[in-house]
DNA sequence: TTGAACTGAGAACGATCGTTCTCTAGAGTA
DNA sequence: TACTCTAGAGAACGATCGTTCTCAGTTCAA
């Protein structure tokens, strides 16, 4: 088996199980199993778990905003490509096996022991509110909006996770048209 | 030592090191230590670490909403008192030792694995949206209002945990005035 | 064909941690 | 004083898990 193609299966395999469970209840001997890679060959890749984790939180960084991208530029009206976001999260939401944000369990998980991690999170954050901003901005909208809605789609990923709806995502999307409408003047 | 005073003992320095540094990092010799009950009288008022996380929660949750109310009932104008909700988590975010919601912190760590962590996120968030709930409706505002001002509530503490700063309740209390003014017709 | 290098399976190791057990010292009582 | 009961200190136990090691099988060059 290609070295790339070993990469992938143990990050195929640590994702599910990583996002699914916690990083902490799932073993390194369980990643073995999952993937198909051996142990030995596992270690070869990645030298420590915790590594492991750093791959898994980059590449899902890569996915989940390259997704929410890619879902955004169907829309071509700045205010419609704003609302989309929600549009995205509520799709997200009704996803099988959804378990809320990656980056939030895992620094609730992980944050206070790790730099890391926590560090990830961060960058995994501001780079969702930069997106966000850009929205805004390109719809001439004031930069203080940004930060609202980025709250109103943190608080629906939250919510949601927690009590395995949907729903909050289509409530955060009738906040955030009203506060579009507000800024409207 | 009377075993109310050492159940408060436990409770304190579970408390301390569970909101500080998570529960899957913070070991039961770690506790006896931090509170100076022998592990065997621990056990004895706690048979399993379940259980005093359980407790740990459970207590956390009357302190921390009993604290949200107090705050609140200091103002008297219903709308004053929907905003001084997130003045109130802004004066929380700026304590020393902050690391964001210890029910969404929880539910990261062990939401997937542990039903009765899972069902006591749910509790408490459930009992934050109704208190809200109930301030929207003293003021004789839209239910719906209820659960945007709370999706704010929740996107300003994951915030505020991850960046460790106190800003988003800012951010949050603008956003809640603007959807104030919005529905005030 | 032979031997060297690699690989996978899984045993083994060492650390951590939840939980229980042992042993000892002290308090209370006849 | 002698006996019993309790409680604390901390050793011990058993399970889990990250990481490494062993060994047997396989590939491939000469």
């Amino acid at each position: 088996m290609d070295s790339a193609v070993a990469r992938e299966r143990v990050l195929d395999a640590a994702g599910t199980l990583f996002y699914g469970r916690g990083i902490q209840s799932v073993g390194m001997d369980e990643i073995r199993g999952a993937s198909g890679v051996s142990l030995k060959r596992l270690y070869a890749l990645f030298p420590a778990k915790d590594q492991l984790v750093e791959a898994y939180l980059e590449r899902r960084d890569t996915l989940w905003r390259g997704r929410l991208a890619e879902y955004v530029e169907q829309r071509a009206e700045p205010r419609e490509r704003i609302l989309a976001v929600f549009d995205h999260l509520h799709r997200w939401f009704g996803e099988p096996g959804f378990r809320g944000c990656a980056w939030i369990n895992a620094y609730g998980e992980l944050g206070a022991s790790s730099d890391r991690v926590a560090a990830q999170a961060r960058a995994h954050k501001s780079a969702f509110r930069a997106y966000l901003g850009s929205l805004v901005a390109d719809a001439g909208l004031p930069e203080r909006l940004a930060d609202q809605l980025t709250l109103l789609a943190e608080g629906a990923m939250v919510t949601a996770g927690i009590f395995h709806s949907p729903e909050p995502a289509l409530q955060a999307r009738e906040a955030a048209a009203a506060l579009l409408a507000a800024a409207r003047g």
